[in-house]
Parts: structure tokens; sequence; C-alpha cells
DNA sequence: TCGATTTGTAGCGTTCTGCAACGTATCACG
DNA sequence: CGTGATACGTTGCAGAACGCTACAAATCGA
């Protein structure tokens, strides 16, 4: 319930401007107008701030087949990064992303076995030493953020419980800083995965959307609620994975019964195509080409299942769109026709009626995106105050 | 995404105050200014603004033991009024209800048989009527907040299904607008009470609560997430009642099969125990009661298929409280332990960890104040444009 | 009764945005 | 190739809102 002061306003206009040319990529001082609703004299005084700032660049405008003075083209400073990290079970990536959404660089390091704490943080941190030279060279670095498989606790990046790495209450992020000395935000992958789903993939512009992917290790999801992140109170939010949909005795990973995620699973589809690993695409065009009957009876098995959390969330949540990623996006591709049908037969029609059910569209960068996103989220909020840190270039 | 300028800095800065007030009833000036970080001589315009609309009054401070001098103690005006409707099965309640959350007088119209809604806009707006010379000479009416038992598109009012009433597509809004002449917004009974919940009853000051509540004719439920009422893109969220619990076959009110609104009925409660009808406090002494193995037998069952859609929402919405209305909160009563484990028995840890079960603290006005609380909505949104309308005092 | 403390009040300065007038770059048309 | 129309950038000025400072007022404690 705070008050809003003359610095407040223009801290709001040169954040709504920075994300509006985030989001956008590159937009015309003439259209930073009409979308903000302000007056061209002040998107000329904010533009110029953040040019100042080193946030963004304007360049000469294109040819547009338009009467009248053409509009400078206002684009992201491709200098703005963040470093984006995910630990996994056999690798730690660690990647530099623009605050454009581009991926200018990523490395995977793999590992024998899962890795402890410290050492996906000494992973991390020695990968990034190994780039501090073209770090300091080349970018602003912003800060970074992490996509744990697991719940994380928000405000302070405390791994609360990571399962499939066997992580439990982990100060990961304070390690993290500790060991780059860049501020580090880490939070929940799948979360993570909605809202880079929603700003550059499958869900632009939508304001509630579910998104759910499956992995190899089980079902995360994530929900963006009435255009903002849903986090919950610590941040746990969006385990659709635990959700129940059936009395059956099939345990998941979190030990509870009859779950999402004890009943739809990657390595079923696995074995039932008779495949010893694959990856999301080869999964989806193994199932596609299958025309075996036990294949088919399993796809409609998990589809079942898939239908009744799904639905029981749109009955919760009434989404405009839901987005599948991994091997529920395959599940979506063989029978688009039956999983609708059946969200449809547990689920109120007025709820079903306003949602959409599609693929999600960024692939193996979404966690690199989601990640650095975070780190963005607070340059976003307030272009004036770049956090300082080795690399970040003095103003 | 608006830029903003010093008009917006003005509203924002007048709704923030008149919210404040609204919320904690009464506060003094120095309150104010410490809650919203705003210069003294600034809360004093803005209160004096407010002063001058009429919405809030300003009097003499009570004697504090505290040095200094006295802050004068501002509180809402006790003429701004909401009406507050509420059509259901037997009856139309119709409510005035001050700005300050109190309610200044109750109509309840009994009702033959299930109104039609043009029944219950004909019982609306002749109670209105009727109570219209006291509306004009004592109070300012901002307007009407209506309370569907039903699913209710948010941006008109449209009524999409109420099938406890019997009713489909009715454009239940635009016509008692039409028949009274003031501004008329509806919504979801269940998220109407868990924002009453959230403001004025037991989620004072949380921002992520879950409400369900249990009547006659079913289940309903609110969210709150992040701070927000989530109503999702239509406002159909919140339905609770028909999340998936178990394999039975039994059928809800929407004829959804094993969902919690058809293995959870209070039909059930009173039948077992031998009650013809009751209303929530009796039913909730009646069970508390009984030593009827029976009774325990079927309270234990609900008891159980509750917990597994608490905690399916737990785990997806990670919230801080769950708020437990009608005969809901007397399953709490009668075994608050077996609901507790039972719940953390299907829910994550950490999520659970987080979360408290209580029971509604408000009692028969539940729905008069948060259907008010719709009505006031958009003047705590933008206390400078009072809306027009009959007995709207003009300035 | 006096000092300390807290808060209201009044006037001034700062900051940011909007507005209006003017300059400039492009397109369409002859 | 020149001219008018159109759209946009640029500049200087005005208005609005808040913070700050100094002073006045009201209360408590000694």
């Amino acid at each position: 319930m705070q008050g809003s002061s003359h610095d407040d306003v223009r801290r709001h206009n040169l954040s709504v401007v920075l994300r509006l040319v985030h989001r956008s990529g590159a937009a015309s001082r003439s259209q930073l107008t009409r979308a903000t609703g302000l007056n061209r004299s002040t998107i000329a005084a904010l533009v110029a701030e953040l040019v100042d700032r080193g946030l963004v660049v304007e360049r000469e405008p294109s040819s547009t087949n338009q009467v009248g003075r053409p509009s400078p083209i206002v684009s992201v400073s491709e200098q703005v990064v963040a470093l984006a990290v995910n630990p996994e079970i056999d690798a730690v990536t660690i990647g530099i992303v623009g605050l454009d959404g581009q991926v200018h660089r990523r490395v995977r390091y793999p590992t024998d076995q899962s890795p402890s704490v410290l050492e996906a943080v000494n992973i991390a941190a020695a990968v990034i030493d190994g780039m501090r030279g073209e770090l300091e060279a080349k970018f602003k670095v912003v800060g970074i953020g992490v996509a744990v498989p697991g719940l994380v606790r928000a405000h302070d990046g405390l791994v609360r419980h990571a399962p499939h790495l066997g992580w439990l209450d982990e100060p990961l992020a304070e390690m993290l800083e500790a060991a780059t000395g860049y501020p580090v935000l880490a939070a929940n992958d799948a979360s993570l995965g909605a809202m880079a789903e929603r700003f550059f993939g499958a869900g632009k512009g939508i304001t509630d959307l579910i998104y759910l992917n499956g992995g190899a290790s089980g079902i995360g999801g994530g929900m963006i609620v009435g255009g903002a992140a849903a986090g919950g109170i610590a941040g746990y939010a969006g385990e659709f994975g635990h959700t129940r949909v059936s009395d059956s005795n099939r345990v998941d990973s979190a030990g509870l019964r009859g779950t999402l995620e004890a009943e739809v699973t990657r390595r079923e589809l696995l074995e039932v195509l008779g495949l010893a690993g694959a990856d999301a695409d080869e999964l989806e065009q193994a199932l596609l080409a299958s025309t075996s009957p036990a294949v088919r009876a399993e796809v409609n098995r998990q589809i079942d299942h898939l239908a009744v959390a799904l639905a029981g969330a749109i009955n919760i949540l009434n989404p405009q769109l839901v987005v599948l990623g991994g091997f529920l996006a395959a599940l979506l591709a063989v029978d688009a026709d039956r999983l609708r049908s059946a969200v449809a037969s547990h689920s109120l029609g007025a709820a079903f009626g306003t949602v959409r059910l599609s693929a999600a569209e960024l692939g193996s960068n979404l966690l690199m995106i989601g990640a650095a996103e975070l780190a963005f989220e607070g340059l976003l909020d307030d272009p004036a105050e770049l956090p300082a840190g080795p690399g970040a270039v003095s103003t």
C-alpha cells in the first residue's frame, strides 16, 4: 500500500518503455507513444534516458511504406545480458542471454552423476569465470537467474526440495552469489518455463495461462494469473504433477498415490515403444509413427489421466491457454482430439469454452530464457537502478 | 502497458488512502503517512480532497496516551453505500452496505420457488424502489453488486450458467441496471465470499488464499492470488467443486463424475443425522453432538474427499490460508486433525507447511459485504470519479 | 510551568508530463 | 522534379503534484 511520487512516475514510465522494447524486440518511437499513451516529447525524453544508461539503442528507421517522417527504431542494447543457470540430473547448463531474448551462448557441462549443490555452484562459477573476459569486455551483466527442478523459496532462492537432484534446504542463490559476485535469483524451472512461453512463446500477450512440462524426472508446471506469475506465498505454486487423478496405488516422486506424475510418465512411453532413450522430438516422432495397439493404449491411458488434471486446473483457474511442453506436447500431437474431448468431459462448459490447448513453442532455450527473465525482472521494474557488480559498467 | 502521468499519481494516491481507510475502518492522518510513505502535507491534501468529495470524514482525535500533537482520525463517510443483491433458490436478499463494511439494512424476500431472472430483477428493483426515499435522503449510492450462485462473465455481468436457479445466459446486470438506474456489477458468490473474507474476515492482510463454501446447492470457491482476486479470463475461476477426487460414479450438479461436489454434500450429512433441514450452525452443533458411528463414518468419508481437493489446490496455488465456509466449516470443526492430516498426506510438504486451515469468520453478512465490495471497487480504484446515478449526490 | 515530542499548516522549489508551435522527412501526385 | 499532405521529432513553456523547511499547535512528563 505505497503512495507514489514523481520519482515513481518516472521510474514507472521508464519501466513500461523498457518492457515494451524488451518484449517486442524493437519498436519505433511512434509505436511507443501509441502503446503507452504518453506524449511524443515524453517518450523522447524516456528513450533518451534509456540510451544514456546503455539499455537501449536507437537506429535509423527502416523504409516503411508510410507517409510522414520516419520514426527511429528503439531496440534493446545487445550489451545487456543475464546469465542463466540450469542444474539437472546429468549436467549443468550455463548461458548468456540478451535482454532481447537472444541466447548468445550456451554451455552444457555434463556430470557423471547428479551434482550436489556445491558441485553445481562450482561448475557454474568456473564456467562463468571462463567467460568473464568476454563478459567484462562486451557485456553488462545484470545478474544470474537459476532454474531449479524443484521447490524454491522465492525471496532468498533457497532450494527447499529438489527430489531428482537430491537437494534439501540448500542456500543455492547465496552460494552462487558468493562464488561469482553477481546477484542471483532462483525459481522453479517450470514456473520460469511458463514465464518464457508467456513472453516469447505460445502465450504472447496472454494474461491467464497454465504451463505443464513433462520431463524425464516428472511433471512440473507454472501459471500466469491475471498477467502475473503466480508463485504462491513462498514460490512453491504450480505443482500440477502431484494432483490426484485416480484411485490407483501408483506412487510418484513425492510418495503420493494416484497423481498425475504417477500415471503419466515418459518412462512408460519409452518402454512401450521399446526405446532406451530419446529426446522430446524423437519421442514425438516415434509415437506418431507407431501403429502398435499397445502403444496406442498406453497413449490413451496417459491422455485420459492428463485430461483429469488439466480439467481440474481449468475449472479452478479459467485460463485462456494451456501450454504443454516436453513429452506432454507429444501426447497432444498424437491425439489432440482425444485430449480435448477428455478435458471437455471433466470440465465445466463455460471454462472449457474459453481455453485453448497448445504445444510449447520454445525448444531447448526455454529455461535459459526463463531464468534470464528472472534476472532481468529487477532491471525491468526499475531501469534507473542497474545493480552493480563485476562486469557491470558504471554509468 | 500504460504510461502514467501526474493525474495518475493523484488518482493512485487518493485510491491508496481511501483503500486504507476503507479496510481499516479508521486511521489517523499520521498512520496514513506512515502506511503510504507519503509526506504529511501530501496526506493532508489528499484527505482534504476526499473530505470534499464526501467520501471520508475527519473527527477529533481520541485521547491516545502519546506525546505530541494528536492526529485527526480519518474514517469513511457513513453516507457512502453500495447495494448488495443475492438471488438464491428460495429468496432474494437485498442489502445496504456502507463503505466501512457495515450492513445498514438487509431485506430477505422469500420466494415460493426458485426465481427466474426476471422475477429476481423485479424483486430487487421493487425493494430498492421501496428504499429509494431513504437512499436519496441519507446516502450516496455507488452502485449495485450482485452475488450469483453460478458462473458469471466478469466484464458484463452475464450469468452464463446458474444450475440451481436454472438460469442460462441471462443478462442479469444489464436488466437490473435498466430496472434501477444504478450501475450494476455481478460475480460468482463464492468469489465474492473470498474477497469479503480476505478484507474483513479470516484472511485480513493475506495475499494468497483459497475460499471454499459448502451450501445446500453445492460447493463454490474463490481465490486471492498474489493479492488480487483471481477471476480467470472470463470470471469463471474458482470452481473447486468440480475437481475430481475419486473414481466413483457419483454425479454432481454439472454432470461430472467423482467430483468434490458429488462426494461431499450437505444433504448426506443431514440424512445421516436424520435432520430435515438446518442452517450451518445447527448442522455443526448436531455433528458435534452426535456419537453415532454412521454419522462419524460419513463425516470421515467426506473429510477424506475434501482433503484430496484441498491438497490439489494447495499444491497448485501454495496459499497461505484456506478458508472454509458453510458446512465445510462444520467438517473442519468436527475433526480438524483428520482433515489436516489427510490434506498433509496428499500434498507436498513444502506447500503444506506454509498453509493454515480455518473457518470463515463472516456469517450471514458474507455475501452482502462481498457484493458491496464489488460495487465499491471502481470507487476505490478512482475516488475522483464517483459514478453518477439516482441518489448520487453531485459534487 | 517548561521542555520534548509529534503533528498540522503554509509557502516554496523541484520534477515530470502535456501542449503548442515549428522544423523535418517521407509519400503521392501531377 | 516540385508541391502538398502527412506524420513525427524538437523545443520552450505551463501546469500539477509532491517533498522540504520553517513555524505553529497540542499533548505528555517532570
